[in-house]
DNA sequence: GAGGTTTTGTATAACGTTCTCTAAGCCGAA
DNA sequence: TTCGGCTTAGAGAACGTTATACAAAACCTC
């Protein structure tokens, strides 16, 4: 199996100890800072570790507790949303001994739930699953043998934390302002529901309660209309094409998440359409993108960064053990008018 | 340590062997299909193994061998480029037992070291580093004990496997098309070489090469300007607005990438130069920016999707230790022209 | 049916850690 | 001195897998 070429032992632990005069039991106690060291064996001990250049093998730690990862699911690499919160995680933990590895495992519930399992597998010590297209009650079974924060979803469990954002309140304000222009026929396009996954609360059914929640205030119950699509450019172009070459076309188009609603943008570009003059658009999640100097999208900032740093720190205290209860945060969305909106016809 | 509702263990090849009567090496030899088992056991285990629903322990596999994981490394997950390389990785790998965990860890080249260290320790089988930052030393070194392939550095090694784009080869193609406009200040913006980290043939290297060959080429010899950024939507804004606020502005810019040339673009904005009309700008990667309704940048594709699969198929022969010589797979540039570039004053 | 070969299943020793126990050493108090 | 208590170091048993070595059984061939 293993090449010729690529022989060469890993210093071990054993090494170590042999190297420093002691046993491996007290190199262990040392890179644990264990009690019942002395300062003599700690400095003997860490001397002979930088000598060898020892780094403590994580597979066979992994078969007795801790690994020292953290494991991050997302979907799609490409919503730069994701990037935020992944920033977020990565300040947080910086400094720690813990590493970060991401499972990019695209939309299909089957490759997350692989994925997912891959990092049981692998005795991640923890993990930070955003918006997961699992089933719920897969992720209630893994999440009460790891430790878990779900970011998105609002359903709440005793078994892990979570991290949302007030996706309700974030409709609203969209809706709000676009009705404040003169809008009235205001579409909302939103992730498809993953079917049978059991999640009640997921961010795109918040949000489309929060969406008919505001219409309704505003008077335009009526005028309620949700399009369904994938939070990717190419299913925001999708839904963008149906609802602008239909007729009673809407003045104004909010989507769940900025990727998608530049793809609106795509189909309203392609269909000789004006933003905002003929139509308004409204991105969700405020990422780089909808502050591009072409683009400048009216969108709806969630705080990516602080979510991931928040998801980070209360995992970690779950890990180490220092929390036995779940707990839920909740983020405050903000909207930031750019470009993209104006009053219809204007 | 462990939270008391943390309990719930994991069923063991032990658990297995019991349950179907058998010696766990007759369950081990079933699961790595091996020499030696009647079919009447393949089955016998096999149904054990569903009934009880095991998985096999990734990390204690770790301890004697493979774990059946591969790690991406890349500096920054906001370059959509690489999620096109990434795509290509898991397609490639979708149907096969491997699992790719991404580390994303920023540009700094001690936390790229970091985290390459942690993918080591965590035995992984098998390593794709896209354009590391990391020291030529180190990334041999580690090379030796992992299979490795390095995508964009061009310098070759009989110790990894290699996949680049012709650089050069792309770089000419851009000032070709420029040339032919009728530009003549043409201003290359590339990623600042990672000094000491002994790579010779950077991909900005190589780019900058081409460039100025191409510069050459053209009698634009004298005209020759590069200015060094972060290949990033901030660094290529500041390169932006250090090149268009300067004397003798340069009538077309060309950046190492494409979110780097949208920062330029910010510059050019901000500063009321209108593009193309004012200046050209051209992208590098051809990622899904490039193409958005209200961006349409000129950029040159380099199939990151291909990369990211002969990546992967590389990495995966050497891991099996079905190939045992280096190899270095060169991809062609081609250019995609957009509404960003025009002729000079047009 | 004896001798040989092939197939099939098991026992068991690793792999590199952690962690519980126990032993040894030292101190001060009785 | 002896005893109890405390600190420090080490022995050794896990953890879940793989792979080697070997025994047992089955199949040949003459």
């Amino acid at each position: 199996m293993q090449q010729g070429s690529q022989r060469k032992k890993r210093v071990t632990i054993t090494d170590v100890a042999r190297h420093a005069g002691v046993s491996t039991a007290a190199v262990s106690k040392v890179m644990r800072n264990a009690y019942g060291v002395s300062t003599a064996m700690q400095e003997k001990v860490r001397e002979a570790m930088a000598e060898l250049g020892y780094r403590p093998h994580a597979a066979a730690r992994g078969m007795r507790g801790r690994t020292y990862t953290i494991g991050v699911l997302l979907d799609n690499i490409r919503n730069t949303f994701f990037a935020d919160i992944l920033d977020g995680v990565r300040d947080e933990l910086h400094s720690s001994e813990y590493t970060v590895l991401v499972g990019a495992a695209g939309f299909g519930a089957d490759a997350q739930s692989k994925t997912v399992q891959a990092m049981v597998d692998r005795q991640m010590d923890g993990l930070i699953l955003i918006a997961p297209g699992t089933s719920r009650a897969e992720i209630l079974a893994m999440a009460e043998t790891t430790p878990t924060v779900v970011i998105g979803h609002h359903d709440r469990s005793d078994l892990h934390d979570s991290v949302v954002d007030a996706d309700g309140t974030g409709a609203g304000l969209v809706v709000d302002h676009l009705a404040s222009l003169g809008h009235r026929d205001i579409t909302l396009v939103s992730a498809p529901g993953t079917r049978s996954s059991k999640w009640t609360r997921t961010p795109e059914i918040v949000l489309t309660n929060g969406y008919t929640e505001a219409m309704g205030r505003h008077d335009l119950g009526d005028r309620t209309r949700v399009c369904r699509a994938a939070y990717s450019e190419e299913g925001g172009y999708k839904a963008g094409m149906t609802l602008l070459t239909g007729e009673d076309r809407p003045t104004a188009v909010m989507a769940g998440a900025d990727v998608a609603a530049l793809g609106v943008w795509r189909a309203a570009h392609e269909l000789g359409l004006r933003v905002p003059e003929d139509v308004s658009i409204v991105g969700y999640n405020n990422t780089a993108l909808a502050d591009l100097a072409t683009v400048q999208l009216t969108s709806v900032d969630q705080a990516g960064h602080d979510m991931g740093s928040t998801a980070a720190r209360l995992l970690i205290e779950r890990v180490e053990g220092r929390r036995d209860h779940a707990v839920q945060t909740t983020m405050t969305p903000r909207l930031v008018v750019r470009r993209s909106t104006a009053a219809p016809g204007a």
